[in-house]
DNA sequence: ACCTGGACCCTGTAGACAGCATGTC
DNA sequence: CTACAGGGTCCAGGT
């Protein structure tokens, strides 16, 4: 297939009459090296089309994408199995820390959909297949500028030095510096403003739009705020709205204000699809929180609010009514300008500050345009608005000079802090079999780094400074003067993908344990988890429960190891609770209240600390630890995954028996496998059908009486055989609607 | 005695990736 | 160097 064939192709399968600007100026560079620089929505998923057909049919090659988010790379896994794998006979895969779409083995595929650090674990395990890959496409590489941007950047930098034969396609927001990331992977550069839909910038002040000089009077009854006026203009044109917020708090008030407002204007039949999603965002969750019947309720309404509490079926569920158009209004923090594309008439950002560590800052020019890039539907809008929020008369001045006007900024590497460097020089070293300082130096020469600062005594000092630690904790050992190597223990710490100074206070931290063995609890191993970098941002407590946690401190610091100067060790013992409470059946609910949280936080916390504690029992197996360690902490895990207490753990291990079941089987006395054992009559009859699932495990044969008790009802067995048919299928269909649901 | 409103102070604040091996109600 | 909403407290003033 030659270039103009495959344009063809493309525009085919996409139904496009032709391409866009960029589009074209791509299509020239097909089979190089590319970075496209261009706005949100400017067709850049095309582009990864040509070059994806042209690798795999001319060159024969393996394509691998990667993007930061999970949600955006199963995005765009669904719709590229959508289009090709049919049509092309091509095996396409995902790979996702939470969602593994099959992939068992990643050299089956022909296409691999996967986030930055899931690549990057690819790479430390350097397998075969991996040089069959002819195209990487590195959807946002701007991302190498933000605060996981060292991975991508050792990534790239990796597959520069050891896979040179692997094409890059960059694909990229703008910023102000494109063109030394393309210089330094030796891409062409292809810089465009092209929108399909135009974008219009204004400002909003005291009821009124400014765009430029064109002053536009919004009508507004109640008179308390500005967003009143806007919001209701919006409705009036029949259009939807995304509003900006910078604390998730805020959009659920404003999300509860505003809501009778817009269901005026709202119609019979859209209220009545309405009251059907409210019900789903309900249904969540086994048991509703406070937070799920808030959404539900204002859902109703045709208003939501959108933030990383939410749980991530809910999110889907308004992601995709709002695309259908059946809500109009969404109040959402940065969650919804980044990722999935979700654009709107209307974007407003409420405010241009945000707290963080240093206090309350100015946002960043690149954040501006990510929200303002929200603005406009293709299709439906002629252009789309964006305003910014001014608070004083004063502001709308500025807010022209800091952003409307203002270029993207420029961005930086990431490699010269020397935590994100650490997080990264271990496995540099084992998959470059790197023997010395020096080679360590030269392999930062190939990085962005380098690129934009040379090579400084910075990054040395720390280099030299990050592998003395190492050597101190026993991942590298030094040869002789000039000469390293790493251990088995490194090579280990590599593979589980753990933060090196993780791994090192989790070894330190089991030795002690190891000593104090009888004087354990649940929260001394609970802080174990929490004491790593990995878990980090903790929540953070009130003031008048620091009391409380530091006679907790009290009790436990024999057991743990810590750091006083930590600054943080109040709050790892906190979040050390709540996980506490949670392994302890206490409800939801209360944990929210408790701990000032929400089920999407923790639920993140829950996976993020099931990952750790596989990483400490196979620390613990690899320095051969007490075996009676290994044990707590394997019914840890258990009880963390399911959220029970120690006395359901041996239950909720057996196949077919989760919380729910083990719960009722405890509390008729069915209290081990044991008892279970001995009476599976009972056992079935609490349980049903599902249990002989689990008494073969047991192996307990019995199906034999169950036949023959179904062969004495012949009759309506036969029906209900169909009947069960039915049901299976319905619940294929269902389980194929959710998997496509829940990324 | 009770309600009401305003001045004032204090508090709290966004997001999200990784390992491994399968199956809840 | 920079924000700001929500909640609590306290006091003055009105009935």
């Amino acid at each position: 297939m030659n270039n103009i064939e495959i344009i063809k192709k493309i525009l085919e399968i996409n139904e496009y009459s032709s391409l866009n600007p960029v589009q074209e100026k791509a299509s020239k560079y097909i089979g190089e090296n590319t970075i496209v620089c261009s706005p949100t929505a400017s067709g850049k998923t095309t582009i990864f089309e040509l070059y994806l057909l042209d690798t795999i049919i001319n060159r024969k090659k393996k394509v691998v994408y990667i993007s930061p988010l999970k949600a955006l790379t199963s995005e765009h896994y669904f719709e590229t199995r959508r289009k090709f794998s049919k049509e092309f006979g091509l095996r396409i895969g995902l790979s996702t820390g939470d969602l593994d779409e099959s992939v068992k083995h990643l050299e089956e595929y022909d296409v691999l959909f996967l986030t930055y650090e899931k690549f990057d674990s690819v790479i430390r395990h350097s397998p075969t297949w991996l040089s069959e890959v002819g195209l990487l496409t590195i959807d946002e590489i701007h991302e190498i500028g933000s605060d996981r941007g060292s991975t991508l950047e050792v990534l790239l930098t990796q597959v520069k030095i050891n896979y040179p034969e692997i094409k890059v396609l960059g694909l990229s927001a703008t910023i102000g510096n494109p063109n030394e990331i393309a210089s330094w992977l030796s891409a062409k550069l292809i810089k465009s403003d092209y929108r399909p839909v135009p974008l219009l910038v204004g400002v909003l002040y005291d009821n009124k739009m400014y765009f430029g000089e064109q002053v536009i009077k919004l009508e507004n009854i109640k008179k308390d705020h500005s967003l009143n006026g806007i919001i209701k203009d919006t409705l009036l044109k029949q259009k939807q709205i995304i509003v900006f917020c910078n604390s998730r708090k805020s959009t659920m008030t404003y999300s509860e204000k505003y809501s009778r407002e817009v269901y005026g204007t709202l119609t019979n039949q859209e209220k009545e699809k309405l009251k059907v999603i409210s019900k789903e965002v309900h249904n969540a969750l086994e048991t509703p929180t406070k937070q799920c019947t808030l959404l539900s309720n204002v859902l109703g309404f045709g208003v939501c609010f959108h933030h990383a509490g939410l749980v991530s079926k809910q999110r889907h569920i308004i992601e995709e009514e709002f695309k259908k158009g059946n809500i109009k209004v969404i109040f959402a923090t940065p969650t919804l300008a980044a990722g999935i594309n979700l654009p709107a008439f209307r974007v407003v950002i409420n405010s241009i500050y945000r707290f963080d560590l240093t206090g309350s800052n100015p946002l960043s020019v690149n954040e501006v345009l990510q929200m303002v890039g929200r603005a406009g539907r293709p299709k439906y809008d002629k252009a789309g608005e964006a305003l910014i929020v001014a608070s004083k008369e004063t502001d709308i001045n500025r807010i022209y000079g800091s952003y409307i006007d203002a270029e993207p900024s420029n961005i930086d590497s990431q490699l010269s802090k020397i935590n994100k460097l650490r997080a990264q020089l271990l496995s540099i070293i084992i998959t470059n079999n790197i023997e010395s300082i020096e080679e360590i130096n030269k392999f930062i020469s190939k990085t962005f780094y380098y690129k934009i600062f040379g090579s400084t005594s910075e990054i040395k000092e720390n280099i030299k400074d990050i592998v003395n630690e190492f050597i101190e904790y026993e991942f590298v050992e030094r040869i002789d003067k000039s000469k390293i190597k790493i251990t088995d223990l490194g090579r280990k710490v590599s593979l589980l993908y753990l933060d090196p100074t993780s791994a090192h206070r989790i070894i330190e931290d089991l030795i002690i344990k190891q000593e104090k063995l009888e004087n354990l609890n649940d929260l001394s191993l609970l802080f174990t988890l929490l004491n790593t970098t990995e878990l980090s941002p903790y929540l953070n407590y009130k003031n008048e429960k620091e009391d409380g946690l530091f006679v907790m401190f009290e009790d436990l610091k024999q057991t743990i190891f810590f750091d006083y100067e930590d600054i943080y060790l109040l709050s790892k013992l906190y979040e050390a609770k709540m996980l506490n409470d949670w392994v302890n059946e206490t409800s939801e609910d209360k944990i929210i209240e408790e701990y000032n949280t929400s089920p999407g936080q923790i639920r993140d916390v829950l996976t993020r600390s099931e990952w750790i504690i596989h990483c400490i029992l196979e620390l613990c197996k690899f320095t051969g630890k007490n075996i009676h360690l290994f044990k707590k902490f394997k019914d840890l895990r258990t009880r963390l995954k399911y959220g029970v207490s120690e006395e359901l753990v041996s239950l909720v291990e057996l196949k077919n028996i989760g919380r729910v079941r083990a719960r009722i089987l405890f509390s008729r006395g069915m209290k081990s496998p044991n008892d279970i054992k001995k009476d599976p009559d009972k056992f079935i009859s609490i349980i049903g059908r599902p249990g002989l699932v689990t008494l073969e495990e047991l192996n307990i044969d019995y199906k034999k009486k169950i036949e023959e008790r179904e062969e004495a009802s012949k009759p309506i067995e036969t029906k209900n055989k169909n009947e069960r048919k039915k049901r299976e299928i319905e619940k294929e269909k269902y389980k194929k609607q959710t998997s496509l649901n829940d990324y």
